[in-house]
DNA sequence: TGTACATCAGTGAACGCGCGTTCACTGATGTAC
DNA sequence: TGTACATCAGTGAACGCGCGTTCACTGATGTAC
């Protein structure tokens, strides 16, 4: 029932564009409002029900996406982002959910935290692997790669062993660097910026997620056979 | 006195987050909401307005970063970004309106698009300068850079000619991708997904500038002295 | 097999709120003669 | 210099709407004896 509930918001979330109502859902549902509050005690709560929803079925893409795994890094970065994007195109507004600009009146509770963490834990298991077999190009795309600074230093290597990918601070600087720009071309092709510029949109991504392996320094197949 | 009107409502704005209400603005003014008609048509209109300034506003600012030229390509990319990024960190509302999801049931209208391009344009003038100059090193950052397929040539091109930037398509991908990455890493960090990763938010911008125009291959004016 | 009772999903009315927009109006200011 | 008039910024009441949340309730279902 809950599970009912949480579907016919997404319907209403689609229909609506973000700004989601109890009285809304209850109505597609042919209730009366207040029957809600039998499966979740208030809107916010339905609210991070359907985040945490977004984040655990986005993980799931991510996941599903890198199940053969194999010792082609830069080809399974190319695959896991690749079904990241398919599952954003085909819901648009769980993504907005969860990477668009805050929903005002909602602050996140700290239950969104570890769902959070699961499609980005993809990514970085793959760069993990990759540094473990000593496949990664020091200094990223054969550039000698800018310098992390004693700044930034620390701070990466919190996020090092956090993500426990064991690499040195800078490939963890650029691992961090694609996935803002991985999630940044997500943003840009499902919020309106990309309209009269691409319709390719696939390919530009896809372009994008080579880009990106090239950056990290990802070997492919054939560079390490 | 629509000057006003647009600074109260960019406070409100701030203050509430995203959900704009001529009441509400009318309110902080001491005025009765519907003298606010005066004024403007309607509620959109006033978001229109308010859209406009802050595209023209980020563009002024990322003009005024680049004043001073030069032929150190590199350092203004850097300059710009900076600039871009302190516009957008000291009005996050403001930039979220442009480059945050979209708000419900509000189209852009045409008006919009003009202004857009102007922050754009700025770090396109970069491209466009150090491309006439030959200081941008082919493949980017030492690699061979990924290839252009036949699929994504035409509209690459098509870019091309519109930011005049006379630049060949793999180039034009690269500067794309590396706007792609700027707005994401302002998004990251100002749509609070940085929140408990880093807390030296400027210094990581300023890594990943210069990040940035390594992939595109903008000298520095040491490379070429 | 039949009655008594507990459970509990869903109802419906009401609360107080805020919203965008309209409309006839007031009343101060400035202009014309 | 003084009166008559036009302009127009802002008022205030009202419209119809949707919202989240509460509360006492109904009535069907299932269980216990």
């Amino acid at each position: 029932m809950t599970a009912e509930i949480k579907r016919v918001a997404l319907e209403h979330l689609a229909r609506d564009g973000s700004a989601l109502s109890l009285r809304a859902v209850a109505r597609d549902m042919g209730m009366v409002s207040s029957a809600l509050y039998r499966y979740f005690p208030n809107r916010d709560e339905l609210l991070t029900a359907l985040i945490i929803d977004a984040y655990d079925g986005l993980g799931a893409a991510a996941e599903a996406a890198d199940v053969a795994g194999g010792t082609d890094y830069a080809a399974r970065w190319c695959a896991v982002g690749r079904g990241i994007r398919e599952w954003a195109v085909s819901r648009p507004h769980e993504y907005a959910l969860i990477y668009g600009s805050p929903i005002p009146g909602y602050a996140a509770p700290q239950d969104t935290v570890e769902p959070a963490g699961r499609p980005v834990a993809v990514l970085a298991r793959i760069v993990a692997e990759a540094w473990a077999a000593g496949r990664i190009r020091r200094g990223g795309s054969g550039g000698s790669g800018a310098a992390v600074s004693a700044t930034l230093e620390p701070e990466l290597q919190q996020i090092t062993d956090f993500l426990a990918t064991a690499t040195d601070p800078a490939t963890t600087a650029r691992y961090l660097a694609a996935m803002t720009q991985l999630f940044g071309a997500l943003n840009f092709e499902l919020f309106g910026r990309l309209t009269n510029v691409f319709e390719e949109r696939a390919a530009w991504f896809d372009w994008q997620l080579r880009s990106m392996t090239e950056y990290v320094g990802l070997e492919t197949e054939e560079e390490s056979a």
